[in-house]
DNA sequence: CATTTTCTTTAGTGGTCACTACAAAATCCT
DNA sequence: AGGATTTTGTAGTGACCACTAAAGAAAATG
């Protein structure tokens, strides 16, 4: 309480203030990434279109794929809300087939960012940062599928979520590929006749 | 008829022979491509495994990416051959649940080389050419499933087929990402239970 | 034998990759 | 004003990428 201090706007740093809005970096690098691929685009590409030259960028963010650790995790946050879906109470059936509904719009909703960011970066080379990072955070989801499942259908809950996790996947390369969002929509709705067979008719 | 010739041998080519067999030297760039990807395998690892230098390689094959045609157009011969699966009269569910059964196996057979070679080279990046010759062969199987499906549910036939191809990939990335032989299985047998929805019990 | 043809070898090519050393510029603190 | 601190722009780094020019070596032909 000596000087003043709001809850908001933190206090100025010391040295020279950055020329450019992180936020805003993520934003655009999330795009870059999403229309097509985390190895496709290049340092330069990528500082091109944040309009930072490379030295600012790793100051601000470490290394490419640390930039591409925060893309991810910002984008699992604002895409596909589980908490909205995943309704405590609410018939397992039904949320997942709201789920893979949602996904078959969302991954086909922008042609130009097919897909999910995730799932795709998850794919990339065994060893990388950036698919390792990709595949934690797409395994974090997982687990809470599998929790909201477990709930009323713990013995079903695993295989459940593999299949799940299997269709998402292949929703979304479908959607990469090109299939439009009515024919994602059919190939959903027939995955969750599959999950029916599992969980109930209800 | 004027010199000998059989049936088999060619008569030998004019000047220095090959030093190498180019059939090997496809199987062996299989296994290299199908243990991590074409991205990830440079042609100084290539070249290395084929025992063979670079000036060769490119007089054989023309370039990395002709020989990854060639890869794949093999590897979709031998592998998972429709003919012995789709065959003519059989009823369309049982033919499509062995076949995604059999994916399921076959993508978690080799822990070094899991998912479908060609699968997961339709995902590179969009204007490649590795990713386009994949999608060519990838999309002459679908050819094959829908014109089997149609002979007996032309209306569904469509539908089917994407569902198909997305459950493949989907398989295909699962196996990718460490799911075991028997996990897929029950993923594989969740769609199967999908498809039934759409082509009937029987 | 010499010539022609084809492949193999040696030794690179330019291009792109992620990343950085260094010094100038912009801010805060005293 | 004079440091102290942090970010900026300039200008590169070495490593790897797919690919190749040029010359030597191995075969068939004449």
């Amino acid at each position: 309480m000596t000087t003043k201090e709001n809850a908001k706007s933190a206090p100025r740093p010391r040295g020279r203030p950055r020329a450019f809005d992180m936020e805003t970096a993520l934003d655009t690098g999330q795009r870059l990434f999403h229309a097509s691929s985390y190895e496709a685009v290049g340092l330069a590409a990528l500082t091109d279109a944040l309009g930072v030259k490379p030295p600012s960028f790793y100051k601000a963010f470490g290394s490419k794929s640390e930039f591409f650790e925060q893309v991810i995790e910002r984008y699992a946050q604002a895409a596909l809300a589980l908490d909205e879906i995943l309704l405590p109470g609410r018939a397992p059936v039904d949320a997942l087939a709201e789920l893979l509904e949602s996904a078959a719009r969302t991954y086909a909703r922008d042609p130009q960012r097919r897909g999910c960011l995730v799932l795709e970066a998850a794919r990339g080379p065994d060893g990388d940062d950036s698919a390792t990072h990709a595949r934690r955070v797409a395994n974090q989801r997982r687990d809470r599928i599998r929790e909201f499942v477990a709930r009323t259908h713990p013995e079903r809950a695993s295989a459940v979520t593999d299949f799940m996790a299997s269709t998402m996947s292949g929703l979304s390369a479908s959607a990469r590929e090109g299939m439009d969002e009515s024919r994602l929509l059919d190939v959903a709705r027939t995955a969750v006749a599959g999950l029916k067979a599992q969980l109930g008719m209800d």
